[in-house]
DNA sequence: GCTTGCGCCTGAATGC
DNA sequence: TGCATTCAGGCGCAAG
């Protein structure tokens, strides 16, 4: 599933592709794509046709693309969403919810099968779009302050897990990078947040910032000219990953085998030996 | 104001 | 074989 690195290549697909081009058409195959844009689908097209992308924006896993009209278009890729730069004849795929056609003879296609993303066109596209204001910068933001981030993790009432996973605090950590992050800086999912200290909070970006790296080193190379693709399903997924999915597997530090918990009503893949659970485990 | 839990979604995997 | 159930999880929203 998308999380910040493959929304990175995404931005950088459409920065490559569609910054410079005019929106000629869009054709909404699936209006639940679109339920965020509360004006309706004619708006939606209506708002979009004949513009100019400006240029492609990010912030943790939103992205946006502001217009000439100095609205934007907003896009979340949700668990399942992927952005396709196609030739106008390449064949119908499975899950095609919206399609723009460009003046540079291309289609930006926008597939996702669970719907959990989605776009919209939101009126402040010259600065920060209002649906973004609330998400915290991101590890690859130039801006991010790491100060801030341990000030406000260290007033957090919760599990460590649960804080890395609000979009307010630090964006663009999702599950599965959550946990490898933990596993590289030793931590446990449920430390209260309120007992980390510093060089833990340290330890910690620096992880999630080298993870995170290297997956963007990975799904950066893996698009060709014409397509840019996000499915989770990278060859970073199937090589690198050292907890998320390897439960009852050794551990490739210590040997111990991982262990697989339900927290937040999600997976949370851990060593025992590396990672050992707090005295005091928050929000599990 | 902060924290927590639910519902949205589809399809692959699993159980009977 | 075929049907039913479970599971995956980012996000907004409402309740506590």
């Amino acid at each position: 599933m998308p999380e910040l690195p493959e929304v990175e290549v995404v931005r950088r697909g459409l920065e490559r592709h569609v910054v410079g081009a005019t929106i000629d058409g869009v054709r909404i195959d699936d209006v639940r794509s679109i339920r965020r844009h509360l004006a309706g689908t004619a708006d939606f097209a209506d708002q979009l046709t004949g513009q100019t992308v400006m240029s492609a924006q990010r912030r943790g896993k939103y992205l946006w693309l502001p217009l000439d009209s100095d609205d934007a278009l907003l896009i979340h890729l949700g668990m399942s969403g992927q952005v396709l730069i196609q030739s106008p004849d390449a064949p119908a795929l499975r899950h095609e919810r919206i399609t723009f056609d460009l003046s540079n003879a291309l289609q930006v296609r926008f597939v996702d099968q669970r719907i959990f993303g989605g776009m919209s066109v939101s009126a402040s596209g010259a600065e920060l779009p209002a649906e973004v204001a609330h998400i915290a910068r991101d590890l690859f933001d130039p801006l991010f302050d790491a100060d801030e981030f341990a000030h406000k993790l260290k007033n957090r009432k919760t599990g460590l897990k649960r804080a890395l996973l609000d979009q307010s605090l630090i964006s663009g950590i999702g599950n599965i990078y959550a946990d490898e992050a933990l596993w590289r800086a030793k931590l446990h999912f449920a430390r209260a947040t309120q007992t980390m200290r510093r060089p833990d909070i340290d330890r910690f970006l620096a992880a999630a910032q080298e993870v995170m790296s290297e997956a963007l080193c990975q799904g950066g190379t893996s698009f060709d000219a014409l397509y840019v693709n996000v499915n989770g399903q990278s060859g970073y997924f199937e090589r690198s990953l050292e907890a998320y999915g390897r439960h009852d597997e050794p551990c490739r530090r210590c040997g111990t085998l991982i262990r697989r918990d339900v927290f937040m009503n999600r997976s949370s893949f851990w060593c025992p030996r590396c990672q050992p659970r707090p005295r005091n485990p928050q929000g599990w």
